[in-house]
DNA sequence: GTGGTGTTTTCAGGTTCCTTTCAGGTTCGG
DNA sequence: CCGAACCTGAAAGGAACCTGAAAACACCAC
């Protein structure tokens, strides 16, 4: 997956059914990739309780190699796209962009916490239902957070996120930004944790 | 093919890529199966051109077994979905519904928004009522922008569908027909947001 | 071909506003 | 109470963007 990374995706991974399912359910993907056959809750019924519950987040399937009742069950089920293991990463990554692409018209991942709502689709976000300016850095700061809450983020790690990788810049750019979102925000949004890194709940 | 007249679709069906082609410029389906290695003209240039034209049929493409860099390039030529021969028609089906249904919602004749009517069929405008003069490629971009309101739109994005792929342009013609547009339709319809594209609303 | 018409692309200058830096102040842990 | 870590306002510099005008191109009628 690690080839995933390096086409400029950004991922996160559960273990198990269930902790995809609160993932998904919670939190606001571009995409998901479903393993079926994961252990503890069979990866077709996360995929059924998400449309149950209008979570629209397209979804990949990966299945075993011609297993065709379980691809035509997954698409049934309201998977978006699916995948045979053993898979080939430039595809799935090819795969992925179209059906972003796709869904970012119709479906609007909106992430909502603490009063700021985020939408991804539309760069806009909302304090308290005002509507609030930010600028592309702002951004993309604000939206590493909000998939990130309760976590303590190193400043570098944000910088590895923000800049190109291995830029070991010597300012205090992340400072300043961080200071921007909460004049923007709200000052409690984001936590110091001095020394380790920042948080936001 | 004929599972799939008795799964439920009504088909049409074009010998030659030049005739697909026309076909699905002019007419309007739900959805294209498109076979790679049509004689007359090369399956991907139909669809490149469907796309660079703001054709948005969803488009399943049939490849070989096996020829990945083939399916990858159809998927970055705007390919929706891709199947393998010899195709199993049950699949086939379930995946065309998957697409259509995910198509759905786009797929009306005339778009109307913010006082601009669009008529995708004779490629006529309106602003407020009166009827305004675009060129080709000033209607592609509306209507690239139309089928997207309200979401942040690349210019790298524009560019791949307002010219065939992989044109690399360094210039700044997407720019350009932004300014055409405003001009054309009110200053306020396109919003710019800095470095990220621009958004229609 | 030739000329005429309209469209597309390029270019250059101007403008806006984002990013980064810097400097001085504040907070916190030990 | 000292030093390191962090905060924040202000300002320079630059990237991104806008737009008018002209050149290049495509198309059509003759």
């Amino acid at each position: 997956m690690d080839g995933l990374a390096t086409a400029g995706f950004v991922l996160d991974w559960a273990q198990t059914g269930a902790d995809g399912y609160l993932m998904g359910k919670d939190q606001s993907f571009d995409a998901v990739i479903l393993d079926l056959g994961l252990p503890e809750m069979a990866g077709l019924d996360v995929l059924k309780r998400w449309r149950a519950e209008g979570v629209l987040v397209p979804v990949l399937i990966l299945t075993a190699r011609g297993s065709w009742s379980e691809k035509i069950e997954g698409l049934n089920a309201g998977a978006d796209d699916y995948s045979t293991k053993p898979f080939h990463v430039p595809e799935i990554a090819a795969r992925l962009k179209a059906l972003i692409r796709r869904a970012s018209g119709l479906a609007t991942s909106i992430i909502s916490h603490g009063g700021i709502t985020l939408d991804l689709g539309s760069g806009r976000v909302t304090r308290a239902g005002e509507p609030v300016e930010l600028t592309a850095r702002e951004l993309r700061m604000l939206t590493y957070f909000m998939h990130r809450i309760g976590r303590i983020i190193p400043q570098a790690e944000l910088t590895e996120h923000l800049y190109a990788l291995d830029d070991t810049r010597e300012s205090n750019t992340i400072e300043v930004y961080v200071s921007r979102l909460r004049r923007k925000l709200g000052a409690r949004l984001i936590t110091t944790v001095r020394s380790l890194g920042y948080r936001m709940d």
